[in-house]
RNA sequence: GCCACCCUAGCUCAAUCGGUAGAGCAAGCGCUUCGUAAGCGCUAGGUUUCGGGUUCAAGUCCCGAGGGUGGCUCCA
């Protein structure tokens, strides 16, 4: 039973952040009944954590997407021993059986009780001066304060709680891992001891929770990457950047390919740009004022400053004014895939997910106002696409639009971004795309719409992007000549369908867990000749598969033919092809997939047609 | 950048109280020629991330740097 003391709507935190920098809504409602055990829980262990500091000052401690934390500030770091010591505590506390009671507070009251907790005192101030609520939301007006306690512990909050400890089951919680937080997820703030704990109903679904951590970890693009000899990073070469070993960059240009055709078949032209600009252009872009914090100090060039270019745009816009466009060359659609480099604070690099130097898909359109419409339908078709190819299904769509109180932090006029807006919207609606309007999440020159895409573990992921741009063309005076004769400012979209090959890629890993699909295969089908005598058929037949487009190795080492199963099943292989005396007589490879179904011998020729119908179709045949 | 933790052979990991670095896999060589996930043997492989310090003695303790992991903040 779920207790709701006060008519406050009680807002978990919904955007939640995973490793790797891709951020989006919990999947799935979290039910008010889970919701409410596992805020609970965090006063359980906060009570836990007191116990044994008695000097802790607590903080705040939300329930969050399958589990909760609270944030404290104790007088030494905590180990994974006082994690156990705690964990412990909070299981007979759970066994004692107390009751949550909940009671409104006058800010007296709610002052004496909290003395000495200073960030249960800042609370109260946002509470009642209609600041912040503990999940970082503006509060709308001054609620009630109001007191939960259960046994010895009282926490200031809102609730709802479950009715007793004894609704908590011991065998459902784990404490999970201690990390740093600021107070207020500000930087210049306290930094506190955040405890991150998972609760479920029942052992089972703990185990299945854990199990999907085990997967996740079993997935993860860094150990993969290793394993499968895809990429590396090097200390001595700087943190942050990639390099692409045979097999990932084999996965990359397919990739590439793809991308180039199919931008081509829809009207792209590709163009490339130099790596650094100097600071001029930069200056003229905006960049260097609002964005420099991400940008690299200058390179002195002949006495002049030049900088590594953290995005292509300028590099279009300055092609695009080699001459005088008209309308008729409109729109035009430049894309290129182009490698910018951007400083990146050293803590949240992270494998190929979050790197200095990266390539991104990216491409600007430059169209007329009217035009707008019928490019963002035409970006959308491509992304949706290509991303469905990649084996993405699941969207979730968002509309970026202006905070319609601040318009003032805006360029353009009312009239531009409402013509945008509607360019979005109508393109949103004409393809029937569900989406959310996101007021205030435009970029300051444009409104925009951001596609997060879901994995094979539901996980969420940045996705294509495509932004509306009026401050490039005012900038940078951009200009067509209209029908009329007239001199126009034409409109740029910027967007990317991948975002960029390091991070598409390494997406890519964990969604295949490694198992890419035949079109991606680095190496798409192994040899397994059974004894040296069969090397050479072995070779004959490799040749012949090559010739038909296929990427394929012969493992003549003097392993046993299990001993090379097993390698070629290790590396992911989707085609072990095994020939020994029978296949070699009769022109045969027999076929085992890496689900370890065998097809059994087949004709060479059928083996071609069937792989490079995989290949073809862009699945796994 | 901040908080915590970590860095030993190509990889995954050992090394008691501070006592002078070891295994499996991978690699090289040899034997084996085998029918759907590991055949056998031998060899080589180390400035214990780097730089200082304490100590008779440092993989181990201390300081600094680099790199990484989990988070925070930020982001393609």
């Amino acid at each position: 039973m779920v207790m709701v003391c006060l008519a406050v709507a009680t807002s978990v935190r919904r955007m939640y952040r995973e490793k790797g920098g891709y951020a989006m809504e919990e999947p799935g409602k979290q039910t008010n009944q889970l919701q409410a055990l596992r805020h609970s829980t965090s006063h359980v262990m906060a009570q836990a954590v007191l116990d044994k500091f008695p000097d802790a000052k607590l903080a705040i401690g939300p329930a969050i997407e399958d589990g909760f934390y609270y944030d404290f500030d104790l007088p030494r770091a905590l180990t994974p021993e006082d994690l156990q010591e705690i964990e412990a505590r909070m299981k007979q506390i759970i066994k004692e059986d107390h009751a949550f009671n909940c009671k409104e507070v006058s800010e007296q009251g709610a002052r004496a009780l909290f003395a000495n907790q200073p960030y249960k005192q800042e609370l109260i101030d946002g509470i009642l001066g209609g600041g912040v609520d503990e999940d970082g939301q503006e509060t709308v007006q001054a609620p009630a304060l109001s007191v939960y306690s259960h046994g010895e512990f009282s926490d200031l909050c809102r609730g709802p709680h479950v009715a007793n400890t004894k609704e908590i089951n011991p065998n459902g919680l784990k404490l999970l891992s201690v990390a740093g937080a600021y107070w207020r997820g500000d930087d210049k703030r306290p930094m506190l001891q955040r405890i991150y704990g998972t609760v479920w109903p029942t052992k089972e679904e703990l185990d299945a929770y854990l199990h999907k951590l085990a997967e996740i970890e079993r997935r993860d693009h860094r150990k993969l990457g290793k394993e499968l000899d895809l990429y590396s990073t090097h200390e001595i070469g700087g943190a942050g950047l990639i390099y692409w070993h045979p097999k990932g960059a084999v996965i990359r240009e397919t990739i590439e390919n793809f991308w180039r055709a199919e931008h081509r078949k829809r009207g792209y032209q590709l163009v490339n740009s130099p790596h650094i600009g100097r600071v001029d252009l930069w200056k003229i872009s905006g960049h260097w004022d609002f964005y420099r914090d991400s940008m690299y100090s200058p390179i002195d060039i002949d006495g002049m400053q030049y900088l590594l270019k953290p995005m292509n745009c300028p590099f279009h816009v300055l092609m695009y004014k080699t001459r005088t466009r008209s309308y008729r060359d409109l729109p035009l659609r430049w894309g290129e895939l182009g490698t910018v480099y951007r400083y990146e604070r050293s803590g949240v690099l992270h494998g190929m997910l979050r790197v200095r130097g990266f390539t991104q898909d990216d491409a600007h359109i430059f169209c007329s106002p009217d035009q707008l419409m019928d490019e963002i339908i035409g970006v959308l078709d491509l992304a949706f696409f290509m991303l469905r190819t990649f084996g993405y299904e699941q969207f979730d769509v968002e509309l970026s639009v202006r905070d319609p109180v601040k318009k003032d932090k805006y360029i353009g006029d009312d009239s531009v971004w409402q013509t945008a807006e509607n360019a979005l919207q109508g393109a949103l609606s004409t393809r029937q795309v569900a989406y959310k309007v996101m007021p205030g999440e435009a970029k300051f020159y444009g409104p925009a719409i951001d596609i997060k895409m879901r994995d094979a573990l539901g996980r969420g992921w940045q996705g294509p992007t495509i932004q509306v741009d009026f401050n490039f063309p005012e900038r940078f005076d951009l200009t067509y000549i209209a029908q009329d004769g007239q001199e126009r400012r034409p409109v740029m979209v910027h967007r990317t369908v991948l975002g960029s090959m390091e991070r598409f890629v390494g997406g890519l890993i964990e969604q295949y867990a490694g198992a890419f699909p035949v079109w991606l295969a680095p190496v798409q089908a192994v040899l397994i000749p059974i004894a040296d005598r069969h090397n050479e058929y072995a070779q004959r037949v490799a040749s012949r598969l090559r010739d038909a487009g296929l990427r394929v190795e012969v493992d003549d080492s003097s392993d046993r033919m299990n001993a090379k199963v097993r390698k070629a099943q290790m590396e992911k292989t989707p085609y072990m092809l095994i020939v020994g005396d029978k296949e070699a007589q009769a022109d045969l490879v027999s076929v085992r997939l890496r689900s370890g179904s065998d097809l059994g011998a087949k004709p060479l020729e059928e083996f071609v047609a069937l792989a490079r119908k995989a290949v073809d179709d862009k699945n796994d045949g």
